[in-house]
DNA sequence: TATATTTACTACGACAGCCGTAGTACGACA
DNA sequence: TGTCGTACTACGGCTGTCGTAGTAAATATA
């Protein structure tokens, strides 16, 4: 086994996406990249999921989407900003994160 | 935050059952029983998904069923016993686990 | 200059697993 | 007699993921 099937990240992929969100903004294109690298080619969202995320996540208030004015004629990319509610839902979910990892690792034998 | 949505453990809940099935058969009452006690009350099978995730790792050929023949008029139970295959799957898990788990935590603050 | 590839999305619908609600039925205990 | 605990089953809704497909501009390659 190589790669993960991302339904075990289910419910994670939020949390991916806002980590990168946290320090400035991005967009799809770059997100999946970052999230590719950053897991060493061992995750890689597809791109619907990640497309999905976005209009859930602003619909929840955790982003806000903008569009580029700096790219001229070149096609306009949609970028995203964490609010101060995705911040706190990140922090969240990392605590979160550190219970299920607890309660998963007493079914889990090495 | 004290219990953990068990929508994060999604596709957990087989692996934790089949831990409990290593050694021995059960039934699921006991195995909801167990998974309380041994997450220290923090996660909390729901009925209904458990009595799910049986049907379906029969079908898949994880776990055999079975009925107790020693009850006399009681209610019997159903017993699940794990196969070959369900050993094989629940390892398998387990290595997943340790690669979710370091994909993961790149994107956790601590 | 023509073509392929990469970038950057959107739309649509299917599916799997989880969960709420409800109901059944037996035994024990007060 | 009624409540509580045990031990399930049925049904349907919801959410997040994913497959397929399509659009279109920018860039690399031939």
């Amino acid at each position: 086994m190589s790669a993960i099937s991302s339904d075990v990240i289910r419910g994670y992929n939020d949390t991916m996406i806002l980590y990168i969100l946290l320090n400035e903004p991005s967009y799809g294109y770059e997100i999946s990249k970052l999230i590719k690298s950053m897991s060493e080619e061992k995750y890689i969202i597809k791109e619907t999921t990640l497309y999905s995320a976005f209009t859930r996540m602003e619909k929840n208030g955790y982003i806000e989407s903008f569009s580029d004015e700096d790219r001229g004629n070149g096609k306009r990319r949609t970028y995203y900003r964490i609010t101060d509610a995705g911040r706190q839902y990140y922090y969240d979910k990392c605590e979160e994160w550190t219970l299920t990892k607890e309660v998963v690792e007493k079914f889990i034998k090495k």
